[in-house]
DNA sequence: AGATTACGATTTTTT
DNA sequence: ATCGTAATCT
């Protein structure tokens, strides 16, 4: 194997990636244009032709998978392994970086790494110990801003809140005291990995130059879902000689709202100077119609440095375009077609991508009525399982005795009579004494934490993590350690009772002993729990897509990323939910909702099939589609096969929904007033539960009513959802939805002139003028 | 301590 | 509709 053999199987734009020596190289990848081919091509090459080192090569990408299928190909290439290659996800390298150098800011080598969980249970502490509202500072609203800030560098201490008032001000001190309690317990999250990574380089320049000779070439996988910090730690890396190859798509950047910033790609040739450009533009996946209508749509973005895909293949089969009536039976076009194609394709050639998650549940009843195999991808990965996620909490006590989190994780589990009470004591023990819970517990257990008297089985668990110390110093492995937890707490009974799916929690943990084993037999010998510990709370995709049967599957477009099908369904096409309506019309989120289109158009290989719905429910409300997607008319002409009229852009479709299901208003008035399941109407709630469930009723039963055409006695008609109505300033619109009764009705509507406005039914004069 | 109820919020999720 | 949390009960 040398360079030739590998050139020979690049087309001439992969070829100038793979050989570009020395200098930045900027490889913008369309979608199915052979993007891994070319990093792993050119890792390949640089090794071959003895360029670099093994050691000598970083390559990063943002998952799990793509580090692991890079490095199994390039070992393919090379056959063989490579030691002291990187290839790794930003954050484990930066784990392994921090590791290795000690993190800044007195946190050294010894850290754990919190999940998404951990930070969650964090912060609602902090909150808590704040005496803060958490209906004012939500937790998970608090973390996603810090996050922000923190992808953007910013510390608690040059963090300028949004708002310059109490709010802001506590917020703030939510921050500052959220990160010292991270290290209190010796912990960081995962957005502190990257910019410790970052704050250490900057601040020991000697360290950055040696890790920018050692790393004398760099490759970056998914440059356009860069953040902030990630593009200070790539520029850190490259040091002046700017030896990076960045791999990306900036039409394929859909994690804005997570920090990405598309700017890091687009203005990466003024970044790093002297770059050479390579457009990576034959796709090797879709059929010409569906590579044509995607360059339809992207092309009416603005942010964007312009790429033509174009395939050799021809144009293939039209894309199919579903109308229907409402999601139930969007859903049941959808199985009609797979049962159909079932006869051309296997059922896992076939993905069916929405834009929300909710979604995937008409479509799973439909799928399952038809008894077509499916199957939902993502969900809860494995070390996000309830009952792995309890048995790893077990170890990190071990590792960390100084983590007060974990141990309230798992000192009631299984249950042993611990409830608030108790755990309040422990930390008022602890902080009297300025102990560690668990050294709380331990003083607790032998007497020493007041008279009261503790629940029994406290002095069990005292007495099981005595063990486990002594086991770890004796060098027992982690394997080892869970056996021992998961026999000395009565584990197994406990989760075999735990509810239906007990059989198969009791499989998660057989397998995340197996996983244990296998870390202990794989791993050297200076490796150990903490190792272990890294690995669960860096790797999440362990559902790796086992088929054993084929099956349909099912995933939100931001999943389908990287993937492809032969047969492709995109559903719920319509304004409000593709693109989602956030009643702002931030232009920049338009862009990233069309670019996430343009990913889920992509995953197409053979066929494409795309619908909408003239209604849906919504939690538990019907709402009313008031236009189909605009990026359906975006798509060229020709593309389509598209059996009823398009209506025009900007206006409203002429109705198709079917609204009699409907009870009319009359039977509304009088079922609200009635009991329901022989539940008495009383309060208010009671009275809405009331109406619901009469709804439910009606509409099961599919009873057929007719619209009341302006019947009298009823003057001023009540506007429903689905209602043509008039407003004296803003114009027509489209009822979307209603909610309470009588004086404070409320309802949404959908205005030609100003989109979506939420209005007071007594205030509004609105003209009902078809319903 | 544990069960029940009432209330509110709910895009997307690589690590 | 459904889930998680807080308040309220047994």
């Amino acid at each position: 194997m040398d360079t030739s053999d590998l050139l020979k199987q690049l087309n001439p734009a992969q070829q100038k990636a793979v050989l570009h020596g020395e200098g930045p190289v900027l490889v913008l990848a369309g979608a199915g244009s052979g993007k891994t081919r070319v990093i792993t091509y050119r890792i390949a090459r640089l090794l071959l032709e003895k360029l670099a080192r093994p050691s000598e090569i970083l390559a990063v990408t943002f998952t799990n998978k793509a580090a692991a299928e890079m490095k199994s190909r390039v070992d393919q290439l090379l056959g063989d392994e490579l030691p002291g290659l990187w290839i790794s996800t930003f954050h484990s390298a930066c784990a392994r970086l921090l590791r290795i150098e000690g993190a800044p800011d007195g946190i050294g080598r010894h850290f754990q790494i919190y999940d998404t969980n951990d930070q969650q249970a964090l912060i609602k502490q902090v909150i808590e110990s704040l005496s803060l509202n958490v209906k004012i500072f939500q937790p998970r609203k608090m973390l996603a801003i810090f996050s922000q800030a923190k992808n953007q560098l910013q510390t608690p201490d040059t963090y300028k809140p949004r708002f310059n008032d109490w709010l802001g001000d506590e917020e703030q001190k939510l921050f500052r005291e959220y990160q010292q309690r991270l290290a209190d317990c010796g912990a960081v999250d995962f957005d502190d990995l990257l910019l410790l990574t970052v704050r250490l380089l900057n601040e020991k320049p000697g360290l950055a130059e040696l890790y920018q000779q050692r790393f004398r070439y760099l490759l970056v996988d998914e440059y356009q879902d860069t953040n902030r910090a990630q593009y200070e730690m790539v520029r850190l890396l490259a040091g002046p000689r700017g030896n990076v190859c960045a791999v990306g798509d900036e039409d394929q950047s859909i994690y804005r709202w997570r920090g990405a910033e598309v700017r890091n790609i687009l203005d990466f040739e003024r970044d790093f100077p002297g770059t050479q450009l390579v457009k990576l533009e034959q796709n090797y996946r879709s059929t010409g119609t569906i590579l044509r209508a995607a360059g339809g749509v992207i092309d009416n973005n603005t942010q964007r440095k312009g790429k033509k895909l174009w395939t050799a293949a021809g144009d293939g089969d039209p894309i199919r375009l579903i109308r229907a009536d409402s999601d139930l039976e969007e859903a049941r076009m959808v199985t009609g077609v797979i049962r159909e194609e079932r006869r051309t394709f296997e059922l896992d050639q076939m993905a069916i991508l929405y834009r929300m998650n909710f979604q995937s549940r008409v479509l799973e009843d439909a799928l399952r009525a038809d008894g077509i195999p499916h199957k939902i991808v993502a969900g809860l990965s494995f070390y996000e399982r309830k009952e792995i996620k309890d048995l790893v909490a077990y170890l990190r006590v071990v590792a960390n005795p100084r983590d007060d989190l974990d141990l309230k994780r798992i000192i009631n589990v299984p249950p042993r009579g611990v409830g608030k009470k108790t755990v309040e004591r422990l930390e008022k023990h602890a902080a009297a004494g300025g102990l560690t819970l668990r050294q709380a517990l331990a003083e607790a257990v032998e007497g020493k934490a007041g008279k009261a008297r503790l629940p029994a089985a406290l002095a069990e668990l005292d007495e099981l993590l005595r063990e486990q110390s002594e086991l770890l110093e004796g060098g027992a492995g982690p394997a080892d350690l869970l056996e021992q937890i998961v026999n000395g707490t009565g584990f197994a009974e406990y989760i075999r009772g735990f509810d239906i799916a007990g059989a198969d929690r009791l499989e998660n943990v057989e397998e995340l002993l197996a996983k244990a084993r296998e870390f202990e037999e794989t791993s050297s010998e200076e490796e150990g729990l903490s190792q272990f510990l890294d690995l669960v709370s860096l790797v999440s995709d362990s559902d790796a897509l086992d088929a054993d049967t084929p099956q349909v599957r099912l995933m939100t477009l931001h999943t389908s990323k990287g993937l492809e099908f032969p047969l492709v369904f995109i559903v719920g096409l319509e304004e409000g939910v593709f693109p989602i309506d956030r009643g702002d019309q931030d232009p920049e989120e338009l862009e990233e909702e069309r670019r996430l289109f343009y990913v889920g158009l992509t995953r197409a290989m053979k066929k494409l099939n795309l619908s909408w719905a003239g209604r849906r429910r919504i939690y538990g409300q019907t709402r009313y589609t008031y236009e189909q997607s605009r990026f359906l008319t975006e798509i060229p002409e020709g593309c389509l096969i598209d059996p009823t009229p398009r209506p025009r852009p900007g206006h409203s479709l002429p109705r198709t929904t079917d609204l009699s299901w409907a009870p009319d208003r009359r039977a509304r008035k009088m079922t609200a007033r009635r009991t329901v399941g022989g539940r008495t109407a009383g309060g208010r709630t009671a009275g809405k539960n009331a109406v619901d469930e009469a709804r439910q009723f009606l509409a099961n039963l599919d009873i057929k009513v007719e619209q009341p055409a302006g019947s009298p006695g009823e003057a001023a008609l009540e506007p429903q959802p689905g209602d043509l109505v008039q407003h004296p300033k803003f114009g027509r619109g489209r009822v979307l939805q209603k909610e309470g009764q009588g004086e404070d009705a409320k309802v949404r509507v959908h205005f030609n002139s100003v989109g979506a406005r939420t209005l007071v039914l007594r205030y509004a004069r609105l003209e009902v003028l078809e319903g």
